[in-house]
DNA sequence: CCAAAACCTGACGTTGACGTCAGAGGCAAG
DNA sequence: CTTGCCTCTGACGTCAACGTCAGGTTTTGG
């Protein structure tokens, strides 16, 4: 899945972006801001995304949730972008693997405890 | 699990509860702020907390990991202390039940992603 | 052709959960 | 007594991911 550069994708305006992934113009521009985007320009200095922009974004969205930063993000994103490969992202991708799975066991076990308060304040009203 | 006014638990200062629940001492005093924990004071002011405090700052812990703000905690927390009970609050505990639900849903896929990446860059260096 | 909708660049504001610093007491050990 | 660690009350600082406002240009639909 490395960019394949056909001759004229469709290119999609901020606005499209933002509505086909749910978030709002200013958080994509913001997302250009940390190099997570890159966009061209339409000759009046509009942005112009590629539609997988919006995927992107997605994605994007999915990792704020887990916890990254931009920051991190913007570290990890070469791998979504060339094959290469080196140990140390190799590593890094390894460790968010891991924080983001003890945080879903964490999430459980909050989980749990709040059906537990449940059952017993529904049960025993 | 309601309180028992035991006629002299052991108290503890705020050090050995930041220590205990794995936070700051500020942590703890914001807690107190927010309206999450109360403390005695000794005669010269300093607060003292019953030994559960640790325990009951771990479990704020774990519902600010789920996504909850400290408001939300504190308007949970009758549930907590009192075996009383109104549907409104059952509402809202089912209401953060499922979001939080929906939240390890989404690390879920996340994770996916993530394992999908590792493995491909694995196999594929 | 013209108004509404969309887009642009700054740049300051917001929110939550603390961090940090200042200045002043309090407490057990030696 | 004094040294060193703990605690106190303000109060300002931080950081991330945007929100929002100002003032101006561009695109689109009728």
């Amino acid at each position: 899945m490395t960019v394949t550069e056909s001759a004229s994708e469709r290119l999609v305006r901020i606005g499209e972006v933002a509505r086909g992934a749910g978030v709002s113009v200013r958080a994509v521009r913001y997302y250009e801001q940390q190099g997570l985007l890159v966009a061209e320009r339409s000759p009046s200095g509009q942005r112009l995304y590629r539609q997988d922009t919006i995927a992107r974004v997605r994605f994007f969205q999915q990792m704020y949730a887990a916890g990254l930063t931009s920051r991190r993000i913007a570290e990890l994103l070469p791998r979504w972008n060339s094959g290469h490969t080196d140990a140390e992202q190799r590593a890094m991708l390894r460790a968010e693997r891991d924080r983001i799975q003890a945080k879903v066991d964490d999430l459980q076990t909050a989980l749990d405890r709040l059906d537990e308060v449940i059952t017993i304040t529904d049960t025993h009203p």
